[in-house]
RNA sequence: GCCCGGGUGGCGGAAUUGGUAGACGCGUCGGAUUCAAAAUCCGAUGGCAGCGAUGUCGUAAGGGUUCGAGUCCCUUCCCGGGUACCA
């Protein structure tokens, strides 16, 4: 049933366009490796576009001129191979299935035809199949094999077809089990595996010429002696398939193709592009063609090169068509010379940092990168890889709701309300609710409720809208909560409180330059020489912002920022060489304010043109290094040390057993160890006297 | 099922990658200011015991390595995301 409508869903086979991205899928996985991408992501399009290597291998059908080609990962346990799968769509079923056979065989081919992939999936627990009455000759060992069709081979990947081993391939093992087929081992599994089929690695047995190989050797011979007999050959497979390109919708970009004498041609370029034509009707057709077949004066056109009859092509492009490669466009979107300007493309690309939804994994991310790999080979770009660095944002959730749930006027626990007809929601407010161990109950309670984050969505009702955010707390108040509610990449809820968090940050800030505007002439920037100590606290913030910002790690750069406000909103004034550097630094969080008050600082131009401020090593020296001791692991005392005293491990080390609190420790106890980390720590290990 | 993340106060999150767990913010409590409130400021704030010094427990649970573990190793549980028989 289709999502819109619920109308039946049926397929048909159709004439489509189609992208042979297969050809670039060995490019698509190496390249991967110069990319700085999270690794996940890249193991995910790794996995997608699942590179296996294994044999071809060629079985004859006893009694017909025929021959089952299977792709295996593993021809090493070509021994144990005790019945052969074909996809019960392969091209072969028909040709070899016996009279006594044909019903049950047909009625299976029907069934599996109705099947959509979901229910395929969703029958996944129980194997189904159907003999066809036909055997196959093992070729290693001349066994005959019985030929089987299930739906658990998939027609489109590898050949449609398996050698069916039991012994060392699980869904096989299944399959044999409930079909009562034999099962050999042909590899030793260690002597505690009480599994069923094996999958790790042994030496093989059961296996003639291979027995006592590992299975990499035994790939390897087998291999070769296939070859030389004529029976199979090395081979790779992808799990990617080519990418289905056309959609028979309206809005799309129509395809540069024209039909003469009824042959698919590009329309030259100089007659590109070819737009859409006006029309009335953008609804499907009933015969399931494009609506742009409707559009006849449009279709009908003439071949501009030998002036036939032609007919314009009406698919069109699904909108990937234009995700592809709008990154390109975006560097000269002006040029009409071609799709991208080559010097501004020469001078832009790659991408350095995409931001994006890690939804877009596999789709987006590895489509355009094939149309990338199309356009270097095309010259048209000049590097092989569109994005260099990638980062997945996370989303922000609604505020943290509290839900207890009502059952015929009485309260019951959210564990059991699961499942529990007439339940009543009743949201609760933070003050409703403690937590308990490790759950949140109703205040004085044992009744335990929900308090969950979800998704903004319309029908929640938990939307937040930015835009009376910056209605209430400004643009700026905004822009920083959203950097200071963790880190990027993390899924984080909404919090109304944590914003008004950020925007007193701000006020401080203002305040902290110009006072409070109740008083008058209450400008507190200075133009005296800063202290020691004012500059290491700017220059601790300059050190960790700027850091953060490269690893973009905004929180905790943001959370410098309130540190260094702290501090300074105890000087009875700001110098200027202190107060301009850190409006720098709180520029690219707050650039409204930021701007502001570099203005009011009584600079003419944008702070934008600045250069950033570097932080000055020694400033953030100081006089003292502060010592943790501990006792047998255990910090019992603090210690201050000058700082030039403060990598003598003698002196530390005796200065540690002077604290009066560690005394109390080494009075009865004799110190078997003493652990001194220059600047970090000292630890004293102590046994007691015996 | 498999793969990838993750689990730290009441909450969002810090922790230089093995060296003082809880930075910063929110919330809460107490105080100042105020006729009152808002705003602002000061102080406290992981649990338990104690007036306090201090002690003790504590990073999902259990075990291990180490002088020292949120961080490393093993086992288990829970949450989030992805994926679906790929031979």
């Amino acid at each position: 049933k289709s999502e819109v409508g619920g109308y039946p869903v049926v397929r048909k086979p159709m004439r489509q366009w189609v992208l042979k991205i297969t050809a670039y899928a060995d490019r698509l996985l190496e390249d991967l490796e110069g990319l700085d991408w999270p690794e996940s992501t890249k193991e995910m399009q790794r996995n997608w576009i699942g590179k296996s290597i294994g044999a071809e291998i060629s079985f004859e059908v006893d009694e017909h001129d025929a021959e089952i080609r299977v792709f295996t990962t593993r021809p090493d346990t070509i021994f144990g191979a005790t019945y052969m799968v074909l996809a019960p769509e392969h091209y072969l079923v028909d040709r070899i299935t016996t009279e006594e056979q044909k019903d049950a065989v047909d009625a299976y081919k029907e069934e599996a035809e109705k099947k959509s992939d979901l229910e395929r999936q969703e029958l996944s627990k129980t194997k189904t199949g159907v003999f066809t009455g036909a055997y196959a000759v093992n070729p290693a060992n001349g066994q005959r094999l019985p030929i089987w069709i299930a739906d658990y081979v998939l027609a489109h990947y590898g050949t449609g077809a398996i050698m069916a081993v039991p012994g060392q391939d699980e869904r096989d093992w299944e399959f044999a089990e409930a079909f009562d087929l034999p099962i050999v081992r042909t590899v030793e599994p260690p002597e505690d595996f009480d599994g069923k089929a094996y999958t790790g690695d042994g030496p093989a047995i059961n296996s003639d010429f291979l027995n006592g190989l590992k299975i990499a050797e035994a790939k390897q011979k087998i291999i070769e002696w296939l070859e030389k007999k004529n029976a199979g050959q090395k081979s790779v497979n992808y799990k990617l398939r080519d990418w289905l390109f056309s959609r028979q919708r309206y809005w799309g970009e129509p395809f540069p193709i024209i039909h003469v004498d009824g042959k698919p041609k590009a329309v030259p370029e100089s007659e590109l592009p070819v737009t859409l034509p006006e029309v009335d009707d953008f609804q499907p057709t009933k015969s399931g063609e494009p609506p742009l077949a409707r559009a006849s004066k449009w279709v009908d056109t003439v071949d501009p090169e030998t002036g036939k009859k032609a007919l314009r092509e009406t698919n069109t492009m699904p909108q990937w068509a234009g995700s592809c490669w709008y990154y390109l466009r975006y560097i000269s979107p002006n040029f009409d010379g071609g799709p991208v300007d080559k010097g501004e493309e020469d001078y832009w690309m790659p991408v350095d940092l995409y931001v994006g939804g890690s939804e877009h994994s596999v789709l987006h991310l590895l489509y355009a990168r094939f149309w990338h790999k199309v356009l270097y080979d095309c010259g048209i770009v000049s590097t092989k890889e569109p994005f260099q660095r990638l980062v997945h944002q996370g989303m922000i959730l609604g505020e943290v709701e509290y839900t207890a749930y009502e059952h015929d006027g009485k309260m019951v626990s959210a564990e059991k309300a699961e499942g529990m007809e007439n339940i009543k929601r009743v949201p609760l407010s933070e003050q409703d609710v403690e937590k308990k161990g490790d759950r949140f109950v109703m205040k004085g309670t044992d009744i335990n409720v929900d308090a969950k984050a979800h998704k903004m969505s319309k029908s929640r009702g938990n939307v937040i809208n930015p835009d009376d955010v910056v209605n209430t707390y400004g643009a700026d108040s905004l822009r920083l909560y959203e950097m200071f509610m963790g880190p990027l990449e993390q899924v984080k809820p909404w919090s109304t409180k944590g914003v008004e968090g950020v925007n007193r940050f701000l006020n401080r800030t203002w305040r902290l330059f110009f006072g409070d505007h109740e008083e008058e002439n209450t400008f507190r920037v200075s133009e005296e020489e800063p202290d020691t100590d004012q500059l290491r606290v700017l220059h601790e913030a300059i050190k960790k912002v700027t850091e953060d910002i490269e690893g973009m790690r905004f929180n905790t750069a943001i959370s410098a920022l309130m540190i260094f406000i702290n501090e300074a909103n105890q000087w009875d004034s700001i110098p200027r060489q202190v107060a301009e550097p850190f409006v720098l630094l709180l520029s690219p969080f707050s650039p409204h304010i930021a701007e502001e008050i570099w203005n009011r600082l009584g600079h003419s131009d944008s702070l934008a043109y600045e250069t950033w401020p570097e932080y000055n090593e020694e400033y953030l020296k100081s006089d003292t290094i502060e010592y943790p001791v501990q006792v047998n692991g255990k910090v019992r005392a603090t210690l201050i040390i000058p700082a030039e005293k403060s990598k003598e491990k003698e002196f530390v080390l005796a200065e540690a057993k002077k604290q009066e609190n560690i005394q109390k420790y080494l009075e009865d106890s004799d110190i078997v160890k003493e652990i001194f980390v220059p600047g970090r720590i000292v630890n004293l290990v102590i046994k007691p006297k015996s």
